[in-house]
This record gives C-alpha cells, structure tokens and sequence, in this order.
DNA sequence: CATGAATGAGTTTTCATTCAT
DNA sequence: TATGAATGAAAACTCATTCAT
C-alpha cells in the first residue's frame, strides 16, 4: 500500500511544482483574497479538484508559494559565498544578490506581505525564519572583521547585524511599493556605501573624534 | 438645507474619531476581513447601521483609521523639528520619534501592512504618501549639510535620502514582527551611529581614502 | 444592550415557529439532505440568510423541528389523562391519541428517522428522550392495576411496558411505511384487543392454566 | 464474447460478497452519507476504481448490502419452519430467531434506517419486501390454527398478523436504539407472553367475557 | 482485471450593506 | 439620528464517478 514508485514520487513532485509556480504568481498579482481556487485551476487548465490532490487546501497552497520562494532565495544567497574572497566582497555581492532577488521576484515580497496579513497568528513570517537561519553565520563573519580591525568595534554586534538587516529589508519594500528611481547597480552602491562609511563627511567625523556626537541629548 | 450647526458638527467629528480608535484597535487585533462591522459597532456599544452614518462603508472606515494613524505621525514629527537646533540633533530626534511613535503604535504597523495586503488597487499605499509629503523638507535639509561639508557630498542626495528612509522603516517593520532584543533607546543609538559613520573601521576607511572599495567588482 | 423588549421577543418566537412548520414539511417530504437551506427561504418567502438570524444552522433548524413535533405529541397525550376515568380506558385512549397523532403527523415520523440516520451521535433520538420521560408515570400506572389484580402479575413490570411501548412503535412506523389496510379505528380496537387479550383462544388458554406453554423448548 | 467461464463467475461472487461485508459494516458504523467509497476500497486493501467493477455505484452497493442482509434473514427465518413442530412452538421459535438475528447483526437495522432516510422514492424499504413475502405464508398458517379453535377468532386475520409484526419489529428498533435492559431470552419470553395472553389478568378477562371492555367509549 | 489521477457539480454559511421604523 | 432585521452574493471544499494506463 505504502509503496509508492520513485516515478510516481517525481511525477507528484513535479506536479506540486508546478501548481506552486502558477499560484504564486496568482497569489501576487491577486492578493489571498481574491485569488480563489478555481482561478488557479484555470490558470494550469485542470479541475478545480485536482488541486487538492496537492494541497490540502488553499492554506497550505499559499504557504508552499512562500517556502518556496524562500528557498530560492537560500539558495541565490548561498552562491554569495565564494570561498576566499575579500570579506568586503563577500557583503557588497550579498546586498547586490539580495536586492537582485526581490527585483526579480517582486511577487515573493507580495507573498510576504499577504502571509503577514493573512495569517496573523503564525508565530514568525516565513522571511523572519529565514532570516534567523543565516543569522549565526553572518555573526561569526563580522565577529571576524572585528578582531581583525576591519571593522569598528564601538558598536554591539548584534546592533550591527540589525542595522544593516533592517536596511535591506525597508529598501527591498520599498523599492517594491513606489519603485527605485536609479538603477540597481547604483542603488546598490549607495546602499553598500551608506553601510560601510556612514553619512558624515570626514571633517564633520574628525570633530567628534570617536565619540557620538548625539548622546543623551536627544530627548533632553 | 445645509443648515448643520456647528455643534452638530462637531458632535460628529467627535463621534468619528471614536469610530476610528474603536476600529484601528480592531482592525489591527483581528485584520481586515476578521474584523467585522458588527464587532465595531459592539465594541462602541452601538448597532450596525449607525456605522453607516458616519463612513461610507467598511473600506472607508479602514483608510480612516490608516489616515488618523499617519496624522498622529505627522504631528509627532512636526515636533521634532526644534527651530535653531543643531541639524544633526534635529536628524537624531527625527530618528527617535519616528521609532517611539510605532513602538507606542504598533497598530498603526499593522494597518500598513492590511492596507497594502487588502487594497492593491490604490496608488500608493498611506504611509509612503505621508513619506514623500515630508521628502522635500528633508531634501533641503540635508542639501544645506552637504552644502556646509557636514555631511559627504560622494553620495548622490536621493539615494542618500532613501537609505536613511529605509533603514528606518525596515527597522520600523522588523521591530513589530520580532520584536526588539534591546531597549529603544540602545537601538536609536545604534541606528544613528549606523546611519552617521558606517561599519568600517577608522584603519578600513583610511585603506581607501574616499574610493568605495568594491565598485565594479561585485557582479564580475 | 441585553434589553430586548417583550414585543421583540414574541415576534421573534412566532417567526421561529413558522420557519419550523415550514421546514418540518420540507424535511419531510425531501429528507435531510435533499431539503436545501434555500428551499426553505424560499417556501417562506424571506431570504436565505434570514434563516441564520433564528437559527445557528442547518441542523439546528432540523432538530428544533424534532423538538417542535415532540412538544406537540406531549401536549396531545397529556390531554388523555382525564381523571377520575377508568384505568383501561386511560390506557385505551393513550393508544388511541398514540395511533392518531403520527396518523395526522406522518412527517414527524419521517423527522424521527431523518434525525437517527443523519445524526448518529446524539446520545438518544428524541422519541426515545420523550418516551423515558413518561415511562415513570406509566410505570405507576401499570403497578397500581397489577397490585388491584387487573392486570396480570407474572410478567415482570418492565417487560409489559416494553412490549406496549414496542407494539405501539412498530405499528406507527409500519403505518407510515407501507400504510393502514384498515380504518385507523379498526386498528386501534384490534391494536388493544391484541395487547388486553393476545391471540390465544380461551379454550388453548386454559389447556395451559397459568404455564407459559413452551418455555425452554424452543431453543431445544 | 460471452464466454465467461464458471470459475471466474464464482470468483466474482465471491469478491461481491467480500466487498458487500466490508460495505455492511462501514455504511452501518458511519451512516450512508459519511462512509465514502474510498474508504471501503481501503479497507479492503483495493482501489477505489475496483469497486466500480463490482457495483453500479455507491447506491447500487449499498442496496447489495442490504439485500444480503435481508436474505441472511430468510435463511435463518427459514430453519425455524420445522416439519411437525407444534404450531406454537413454530411462532416462538419465529419470534425468537427475528430477535436474535438483529441482535447479533444490529448493522442490518441501521442499514434499514439508512436505507428508509436517503431512498426515499423507493416503493417500499426492503424490510417490508421481505415481510410482504412471508406473509401469505403466516397467513395460512394462522387461520389453520383459528380454524382448528387454538387461536381466538374474534380478532380479523390480517390485524392479528399486522399485530404481532408490529410488535416484533418496534421491539427489534428499540432493542438497537436504547439497547436491551433484560437478556434476550427474557425478553423473547415476555414478548411471547404478551402475545399470546394479554396483559388483563383472568379475573378482569373473566369481567368481561368476550366482549371488549372498552369500545367506542374511548372518543366519547 | 486493477489502478488511482483527474474531474466538477453542488451547498452551507458569512457578512457588508440597506432601509423601514 | 439611531436601530437591527433582512438581504443575497460569493467561495472553499468534498467525493462519487470516470478512464487512460
């Protein structure tokens, strides 16, 4: 009973797949809401019914899209890591990759936002997991830098690895939501160079020396 | 006979912003489609129909409470901006108000992101028309601190203003879905000195004078 | 909020009742399936979701109009305790409303099978919830004839009303299955002739004195 | 191509019956609606295609199951019908392998129930096909025993009959709905005795000889 | 004979909105 | 102004049945 063939396996796989491919694109240019069931059929030319011999229901569907985009998102990242490049490198060609993904998969950022919205009560969006999955290597490859002195000490770790996580998940939205008015290559340059020197100019930066110039002054 | 009194209008105006704290509350504890009219009008202790009176339907009520939302930002913000401060104290509390107010608002988050996820037709979602109302004032601002060498003048102003933008709302964003793992006040410290001075070290900066380190390399 | 007023309450207790005498007729004739939530509006002129402002469902609906045939029988048979009357002619004449009331309310009939087929895990039909909360009074009732040795007393108690009960049921159902050959007050006499004499003749009768003819025999 | 050899006919008899068993038992346990045809082919370790090579469809395999049903019954109604027995003997036996069958195959009557609740258009249950069949033969048998003064005469031939089938077939229906509160073969006991005696005592019998006691009084 | 993937008709229920009072 | 009873459109999902292999 339980033994099903491998070409049955890859037939199903393949099936899956492809449903997934077609409801994602759906699921983003509908939204949740409005893309029912039977406009996914359609869409591959089966029966409505069919579906369900995929996925459970329309849940499950939905939450496959994501996955899998998140998948592919792993794995354009991993290809970031070319062994034996500069670490400098290796962060620049990280940022480019990821805002090359979401540029060329606007839906999957659709697709976050509509979980988001849907399904309030998963404990974390998909993108968030993702995101704590890669998390401990990135912490171990600035911890580097920063014994070797490459880059600045002054500031927590984790502060950093937020800071620079968080611009790149509001400029990947953003660019999604109103568009970038500069091409990606030069808005990727100034991301990577926003987040390596900062906006200050290197006279206004001497004056303080290394000492914020803003501390508790802000709310005084 | 368009005789409304002035009482009478703002008996009204006093009733719809009743309404809309009602709602915003749930709208953001349920989401838009959970959220039923019904449910609103109960939570007021009135019927269905009185809804009706004050907005036009239920769309109308939620892109109220969207709109009162980005208001209230407004007004926070227009109070960072202290005549005769030093700029980059006025950077600095922009910086905190702007995370204080959805720290204090989470709600307001999570009626961006049901704005967006429900209605895909509109425009622009709220929050970036409220953005770029604000843009042109910022733009002249930091105009005047490059212009005055405080601030670098390598990076192209608009992409300099879309990166402050971004990390703030990316921070924005990442603090409702994960919440933050340190005090606000450490995290606006780390955000300014992110955002003022970079990653680099002072060693690594000096390594390559004013040249980005990375340029073209990325993509070869 | 919970003040509903009286007027409220008894309109909305006679629309109750005519939703039920008209979904009792098509439950009925259709059976629980094939009768249709829409049908029922329908047949009443109002609009399907009306139906859900009275009643939580479908099944609710259903087992009110069980509820409602039951509340009748119960009305009907009490009437048959005139007092002061004879005792045989109490129980005649509970035979009699017995026989009478499913002869005028065969749909009550076809509720009570709809209602064992379709909802299997009800701990008891509802016939059977009314029957036991007789059975008491019946139970009294028989005792004080056997004690005043009207009716015979070697039969256990139970097993009397049992059998009474049982021929009372078979015979409503058989009715209503593949009806009457015979006027119903002709069955009704043969129906007591049957339970007050049984079907021996008095000379067979005596041949065995006070012996049950062929006690163990049978399985012999 | 007619040619089917005998073997192969036999084989799929036999299937027919295996798969009628396994239905039996499925459609009493689940009700008609709830016991899918899958779930038959699985518990039989087929597939569910298979079924549709033995049966029409789910009606046609439902109506097999209850027709093995009532034809078990005959057989086992037809071995109480021993040559020279006592007549009375005859009815008891009768009475108490009716019983005893339903008691051990209560599936049977639940397929009744579901038979009755979703054929509605059917001329008549199966039961009563079955019943209808015998009659003629209980027939006779009866007005020999009236002709031969063992059996009281007063009573028309055909309300006695309907009489004690009523009483059989209301005592098998409760049996399976609120379960036996006696054993079974006290239980066959009393139904013997009511059916043969009465309920009156032989005083109150002796009152009023042999007219009933109670005739059109009742609607008075 | 057997399989099981594919089909698609069919129905309950919800809830935003209306409108008579 | 306020009410709340009435409306009815809309969509996910099931499962008996078919048929190519």
């Amino acid at each position: 009973m339980s033994t099903t063939s491998d070409s049955t396996d890859r037939r199903k796989a393949k099936r899956r797949l492809e449903i997934v491919q077609a409801a994602t694109r759906l699921f983003a240019d509908l939204g949740y809401s409005e893309c029912e069931m039977e406009r996914v059929a359609t869409e591959l030319g089966i029966a409505k019914g069919t579906l369900y011999l995929y996925f459970r229901g329309k849940q499950e569907l939905f939450l496959a899209c994501v996955d899998q985009g998140m998948t592919e998102l792993q794995e354009v990242m991993d290809r970031a890591m070319v062994p034996d490049e500069d670490p400098f490198q290796k962060i620049a060609r990280s940022i480019r990759l990821f805002l090359e993904f979401f540029d060329q998969n606007p839906q999957q950022i659709e697709l976050l936002i509509q979980e988001r919205a849907m399904f309030r009560d998963r404990p974390q969006p998909t993108f968030f997991v993702y995101r704590d999955a890669r998390r401990s290597r990135w912490r171990e490859f600035y911890l580097d830098l920063i014994q070797s002195g490459r880059i600045r000490s002054d500031l927590p770790l984790e502060d950093l690895l937020d800071s620079i996580s968080n611009l790149l998940y509001g400029t990947m939205f953003t660019n999604y939501f109103i568009g970038r008015s500069v091409p990606l290559c030069q808005q990727y340059h100034a991301v990577v160079e926003f987040a390596f020197r900062g906006i200050l100019s290197d006279t206004e930066r001497a004056r303080f020396a290394n000492a914020s110039p803003f501390p508790g002054k802000v709310d005084g």
